[in-house]
DNA sequence: CAGGAAACTTGATCTGGATCAAGGATCGTC
DNA sequence: GACGATCCTTGATCCAGATCAAGTTTCCTG
């Protein structure tokens, strides 16, 4: 199952940064993040970049903290929240992690998993970036992915129904997957049902009630708590699909 | 009240990108956006930059519409919705719209209020973007900017007490406000009750609500329903601090 | 492998906002 | 300034999910 626990090809070539471009269309595989960086660019970052490995639950930065670095996910899970109750976002290989304000990031973040990435320095990566427009303009596509699957969050938690939400939130772990080039006959969740909440926006016990009530429904399997496979498609899309008021 | 309409730097100067900068600590004044762009930047821009007007209400695109255009608001709001019931952004002088993904628009965009923007023909803003490392950074620093802003939104609309989210959403124009230099004594809502519920994610008669109760409260007053004022700002703040559960 | 802690599930009750509906204010237009 | 259309407010009822609590499973560590 676990054949390969890291991407090679990320690991020996430096940060890799994947997304969706906002722009190009009509690509082969329509939908697919590809690796925007090319071999040459990976090469450069790679020249300050460190491979760092954190433990599961490790906390990576905090909130508040002056930012002296951005990371980018090689194999793992991060969350990244606000001190309190809310997840705001979880990052994958790929991703690029610290978001700052003013020199300071604006969110706390923790490995959900044991995490390898690269950890870029601001102040050579800020560097790097205002001399090299090839590289920017690959970062600006990754920033309009990363906006658009948080405008898709807001969207997923200003739903009122339970179901709707994990749903849209199941579809989002697929999607992400499939991105990833993984297997998708199966749906890994690698976060636990806490996690799920904060994200969702519900308490956890509704998160247990509505995962209970879909594998009832028939709509999903759960092979173990990380791993749920969609038995009827159908339903399942309708879920995220009916959300409040008429279908235009 | 309405001295000067249009913020005149910006008619004359072509395109203008305001935005907090994510990395650079402790400016003049904290917590203010400012002009990114160089008059040299803005120039180049404004080469084919077309100044375009919108009536309010009226469509500026539609989600899933081919991209053609990036818009750079000068003046007015606009919002950025998804087809159904939802809506993901306000966008005010100095902000970019059009995101899109795989040369398609995410969402579509209405003028909320009477509205002046540039519009920037995508092709010739790539172009320009794959070239000039530093316009692209600046682009990064106000891509980061609204994923901040998002990430607030989505927070925002995951707690699930009413009055909270009103605190927050009149909180979040207030800052919009200040960053734009304009004074706030009295914070300008521009847009309506059902704009207002659809972003904050409650329905019409629940924001109504919310707002009778708050200037019942003596939290707020309202001098009509586009101007409010903070009355007993403690209170305010405590508001949407006190989101569900324990302040740490 | 055993023990304890953390995570998860499930039940019962309660509440805040959705919904439906009707009356009142405001805006834009002629 | 009068008209109609839209937007806004307010009342009454209802229900989905929060909360509290107890029992169960899973995970981790020694």
């Amino acid at each position: 199952m676990n054949r390969k626990r890291f991407d090679s090809t990320s690991l020996r070539g430096g940060p890799a940064i994947r997304a969706v471009d906002p722009w190009t269309v009509g690509n082969p595989r329509s939908g697919e993040a590809h690796q925007l960086l090319t071999d040459d660019e990976r090469a450069r970052l790679a020249v300050f970049a460190s491979l760092v490995r954190f433990k599961k639950g490790q906390m990576i930065y905090r909130g508040g903290d002056p930012v002296d670095a951005v990371y980018n996910v090689v194999s793992g899970v991060v969350k990244a929240f606000n001190g309190r109750d809310h997840i705001s976002a979880f990052l994958f290989a790929g991703d690029l992690v610290g978001l700052s304000e003013e020199g300071h990031y604006v969110n706390s973040a923790r490995a959900v998993t044991p995490l390898t990435a690269y950890r870029l320095p601001i102040a050579r990566l800020q560097h790097l970036l205002r001399h090299d427009a090839q590289l920017e303009f690959h970062v600006i596509c990754k920033l309009c992915q990363e906006l658009r699957q948080t405008q898709r969050h807001a969207f997923l938690v200003s739903t009122r129904d339970a179901a709707a939400r994990i749903a849209m939130f199941l579809q989002l772990l697929e999607q992400l997957q499939a991105n990833r080039q993984e297997p998708v006959n199966e749906i890994h969740v690698p976060m636990n049902r806490s996690d799920i909440a904060q994200y969702v926006g519900l308490s956890p016990a509704a998160v247990s009630r509505t995962f209970a009530k879909l594998v009832g429904d028939g709509i999903i399997e759960e092979r173990d708590r990380h791993h749920i496979k969609v038995k009827d498609r159908a339903r399942f899309d309708r879920l995220s699909a009916h959300v409040s008021g008429a279908s235009s």
